[in-house]
DNA sequence: CGACTATTTAGATAGTCATCAATATAACAA
DNA sequence: TTGTTATATTGATGACTATCTAAATAGTCG
């Protein structure tokens, strides 16, 4: 068997839907706010943090957070649950599972 | 010693210093054509591939993969060598350690 | 219900960006 | 030098986005 590239053997060149679908979740990372409100719940671990939480240490202002959290949500990266009037987020399973497969291919 | 989540032992919340540095990278591959060109330019191997052989498989005009190209570049997830008329990309070494050290911290 | 709190939605604005055509630059070749 | 090819830059345009204030929605508690 001749040599080859090794990607070669795995796999073929992105396809523009799949590049799609992957630059989504690099873009919902791609804003500083955005990412230091993922560290944030991240580092809440399990039990997730209160949305309510997280405006006052990144400064900005409440809608804004409300907007970046989505923006994540709707990547896959978190999930919320809602509890009487407050909603605790948390890291999504599998969150970072599609950028580490392409990062690390 | 009491119990503590394993993130707050190795680091503290990142500051709006780090998350911009961050994010600039992940903003490098948060676009599906410069996501597929870092792809290509990662299949070629140490020889690395000519911008020329760029322009076809990605259906972008010539002006278009040149700036994608300055994006990955100026992000440090490629490099150029300049080769008579031809420029010759290929991955930076250690081009994706910040965005692994992230995701998998 | 009415008051209060948490969150989302709407609308506006300023800034960024992907893309292209046209042009400029640079390297080579005859 | 003149022509040809590879790449970069410029300038324009349409689309998207981060942010805010204001308003709407929803849940809780007297």
């Amino acid at each position: 068997m001749a040599t080859q590239r090794s990607l070669s053997i795995h796999s073929r060149p992105l396809t523009e839907t799949q590049a799609g679908s992957l630059a989504d979740v690099f873009a919902a990372l791609a804003d500083p706010t955005r990412l230091r409100l993922f560290d944030l719940v991240r580092r809440a671990g399990d039990g997730g943090v209160c949305s309510c939480d997280l405006v006052e240490p990144l400064d900005r202002s409440q809608p804004t957070i409300s907007h970046h959290l989505k923006v994540l949500r709707e990547a896959g990266l978190v999930e919320s649950r809602k509890e009487g009037t407050w909603v605790w987020y948390s890291v999504s399973p599998g969150a970072t599972a599609s950028l580490l497969a392409f990062v690390t291919k």
